[in-house]
DNA sequence: TGATTGACCAACT
DNA sequence: CAGTTGGCCAATC
C-alpha cells in the first residue's frame, strides 16, 4: 500500500508465482531490491501460517532447489506432496530440473 | 531496550 | 573443498 514492508512485498510475489512454478529465496530477495533480505523471505514464510491469506511456501525453495523448510509445513513429506500435486518432480528433497520450472520475479514480474 | 535468531545467499579465508 | 563472516529486516527473548 502506501507503505509496503519487505514482509508485505514478499507475500505477494509469492502468492504471484505461477502454478507448477518455483522461485528462490535470493530470487525475491534480489527483485526487492536486496540480496541479503533473503533470509526475511524466510521469516515471511515462518510467519506465512499467520498471514490472513494463503501463502505457496511449497513453491519457494533455496537458491539450489532444495526443500529447505518443509519441516514447517507440518510434515517432511507435505511440501513434496504440494510440488509433486503441480507437475514439479522432487527427489532427495531437491527439485527435479529445477531450472525448468524456476520463476524469475526478476524477470516476469519486473515492470 | 539491547541482543539474538531466522525456512538464505554470496564472498572470503 | 569446507568453514566462517557479512549482510539485510523483522520478530522474539
Amino acid at each position: 500500500m502506501a507503505d509496503p514492508s519487505f514482509f508485505e512485498k514478499v507475500y505477494e510475489v509469492v502468492r504471484q508465482i505461477p502454478c507448477g512454478r518455483v522461485t528462490s529465496y535470493g530470487a525475491i530477495a534480489r527483485y526487492l531490491g536486496s540480496a541479503g533480505s533473503s533470509r526475511m523471505v524466510g521469516w515471511a514464510m515462518n510467519s506465512s501460517h499467520s498471514h490472513k491469506n494463503y501463502i505457496p511456501a511449497h513453491r519457494v525453495v533455496n537458491r539450489n532447489g532444495t526443500l529447505t523448510g518443509k519441516h514447517h509445513f507440518g510434515g517432511p513429506n507435505v511440501m513434496k506432496q504440494l510440488l509433486e500435486s503441480e507437475g514439479i518432480k522432487v527427489e532427495n528433497n531437491t527439485i527435479v530440473e529445477f531450472k525448468k520450472h524456476f520463476w524469475d520475479p526478476a524477470s516476469e514480474l519486473k515492470y
